[in-house]
DNA sequence: ATTTAAACGTGCTATTTATCACATTTTATC
DNA sequence: GATAAAATGTGATAAATAGCACGTTTAAAT
């Protein structure tokens, strides 16, 4: 494994902005095809302003982008692929608190906070970023009404989205959960029936807040009853009605 | 009962609203010693349009200040006294979000998203709070970034507190769980290692989210093993290290 | 002050779910 | 493609916690 790549798993923050300063930048953001919906409100003169102080990366299956704890000095932009946010709790129990997907800030309740991470995001495919400097972010903010409208927005859709996770976990029983992580991946990430998780059972149960093994049971389950098609991590939703009602009942 | 009692009970949000209109405006919001830290960025002709489009009413305690479900015409901002967060789960289970103290607006995130109210609020103490027009408000954050900054500010703290709290309840055991919401009321509420708490048992489990049964035992261990000492609803916290010790180890 | 209702504490039992152990399958590596 | 390592599935068991029942205390209403 070379220095490069050892840096990347481990999330060496000091390492990936020398990478970046290195690599060259290929495009401009004003071509960009994946900013934010919230820079559509920027100016011309912001949109370059941005240009000047943000590069693109990537990271590969695995990768550790970045490590709860450390301090930030960029603000990472999601371009593609999914990202796991989590937490490392008592007994080094890893709590997955959401996946991410594409067109996303990564974190940005820690950045209008003490600018520590509070989260660790993992790479659970190949993905790219793109790191926004946060003085420069900060300062579009305060100029620009709309955009920090459109980030207040974004913010509050997480928390939201998060809640409803919360309670979920709170007043659900395993089934019950199960279920709801099955919708939530079926409508908001993948928008199909059939979609195959990036991830292992020990992280689809981390997400959820189980154990491995009751995952695994709970599935089977399901599976037996003819709610989904089980094959590895390929899942295919045949009752959705059931799934919902399932979820519902807790 | 009056009429216009039975309509804070139930949260009628029509008839606060008719309610405020009648009563007379005593104080100017330039005059007023509670407004937020976010209202000290904004300039004087931006207080007085505030003043314009606010008005201050009061609670009881036991009123429903909101109800989920319900649409939003107003932003409230907390002044005085303790509010309860919550959702009604599955078999119309409490389940308690938050407790929220004054200095506070309720419900930002919704206010920026579908502008539905997710979550329901009651007064647990007689409470003071002021309505202040959502148009406004929003005029404010796009034409004030520094206003909108500290909004963000405000909604990113209020993530990461409940983002802690998921953690404890995923995470920990009941006996952390406990352990960790005594810590919150002593440090964070009350900033003090007695207080009395406004509310229930069942209110206690229900933000913990254990069984009253549950909860009862835990504390009466608790007081057994000179880490508590309990008289009803006041709380002394006598061996604050231990029940660190307690949140720490789950 | 008396009555009524709500909140509280506690033993017992049932249920849920984690944990352990180990067989089996899949994936990665050289 | 052989071998090692990681991930997965499944039964048996133990631990944690909810639910129930009921007696007691506290608070509210008139």
């Amino acid at each position: 494994m070379y220095f490069s790549d050892l840096c990347r798993k481990i999330g060496d923050s000091q390492f990936i902005r020398m990478y970046q300063e290195s690599n060259k930048k290929i495009s401009s953001c004003r071509d960009c095809k994946v900013k934010s919906c919230a820079a559509a409100v920027l100016h011309a003169a912001e949109i370059d302003l941005v240009n000047e102080n943000s590069r693109e990366t990537s990271f590969k299956k695995g990768d550790i982008i970045l490590h709860e704890g450390s301090m930030t000095s960029h603000i990472i932009y999601l371009k593609s692929g999914l990202v796991k946010e989590y937490q490392k709790g008592p007994g080094d129990k890893e709590q997955i608190l959401q996946i991410i997907k594409k067109y996303t800030y990564l974190g940005l309740p820690s950045l209008f906070g003490d600018r520590v991470n509070h989260y660790s995001y993992g790479a659970l495919e190949d993905i790219t970023v793109c790191y926004i400097d946060l003085n420069i972010f900060n300062q579009l903010i305060r100029q620009n009404g709309n955009f920090a409208f459109e980030i207040l927005v974004s913010v509050s859709r997480d928390s939201l989205n998060n809640f409803h996770r919360f309670m979920s976990q709170s007043q659900k029983k395993t089934y019950g959960r199960v279920a709801d992580a099955l919708i939530y991946f079926s409508r908001i990430i993948y928008e199909n029936d059939v979609f195959e998780i990036p991830f292992s059972r020990q992280e689809l149960a981390d997400l959820i807040g189980i154990s491995r093994e009751s995952a695994t049971r709970v599935l089977s389950k399901f599976n037996d009853d003819g709610i989904l098609r089980l094959s590895g991590r390929t899942i295919e939703i045949v009752n959705p009605e059931l799934l919902g009602q399932i979820s519902k009942n807790g």
